[in-house]
DNA sequence: GTATATCGTAAGCGCGCGTAGATTATCTGT
DNA sequence: ACAGATAATCTACGCGCGCTTACGATATAC
């Protein structure tokens, strides 16, 4: 297919999103990074800070600041794991949960708007291979 | 269609072409910003600098620094425009077409084969989509 | 001819980023 | 009991980013 390079196109289509993105998250206090962590958290707690990092894709060491602030603000809470106390368990707080589950649907709708323009099969087309692509880590 | 977000899926996706792009383009010398700049020259010069810097998303006073790099190295030409002379035209010379051309095609190799083991209906509708959704400029 | 506006340029601002080193608490192997 | 590893934290780099201000050269309006 003949287009503009990929790296174009997507990084194009990232300031999109993004720019889409910050109000909502705006409103609700939260930093694109709280978000992810956040988002990171919802099916389980993490064991470790590290871990956490790793998979957010967050350096460890600026995550401190986004748990301090989220912890703060009772959206997320640190304990120490009884079986091994260098480790801090990090899991959502109830009002954590809320606040994400708001977040998540305006954002969804956001992206369903954003999608609406498309062809249906390109459209599926397009979330089966970015879903399949985002999993590619080398 | 249940998937991670889009942002998440993009940021990854992002990552993982930008790694693969940065060894092709320090191979040739050239960093992410300069490439830019010698593709939006590919098809025609610029008629001034600030209007080079609003295509390629880059903030005009940085924009300097890039030209003054790929001028020095030959891929490059900036010369006053006859008819305002506070324009300077920028245009690719024949070496900064050479390399654009060189590491173009390398790249798109590199896409080729992130690509290869999608569906290939997949594959079109993501392409085709993608490129509609990056015009949307609001 | 004089005021106003535009272009390219230089310099400096605060920001967030990843990284590195040191510190403290804690666990593990011997 | 002691040496070495590991987790979280703090501090401090240097980097590139967008943004702002200032200035000289040049063009335009009156």
């Amino acid at each position: 297919m003949d287009r503009p390079e990929l790296g174009f196109l997507l990084s194009r289509l990232m300031r999109e999103v993004m720019a889409r993105e910050k109000p909502i998250l705006e409103a609700a206090g939260l930093e694109m990074w709280d978000y992810a962590v956040l988002t990171a958290l919802a099916d389980s707690a993490a064991p470790t800070q590290a871990q956490l990092a790793a998979t957010t894709g967050r350096d460890k060491t600026r995550l401190i600041g986004n748990l301090d602030r989220l912890e703060a603000e009772g959206m997320v809470a640190r304990r120490p794991d009884p079986a091994d106390r260098r480790n801090r368990i990090v899991s959502l707080t109830p009002a954590g949960s809320r606040v994400l589950r708001r977040c998540r649907e305006a954002i969804e709708a956001m992206e369903t708007e954003l999608l609406a323009d498309l062809d249906p099969a390109d459209r599926a087309g397009f979330e089966r291979a970015l879903t399949s692509l985002a999993e590619t880590d080398r």
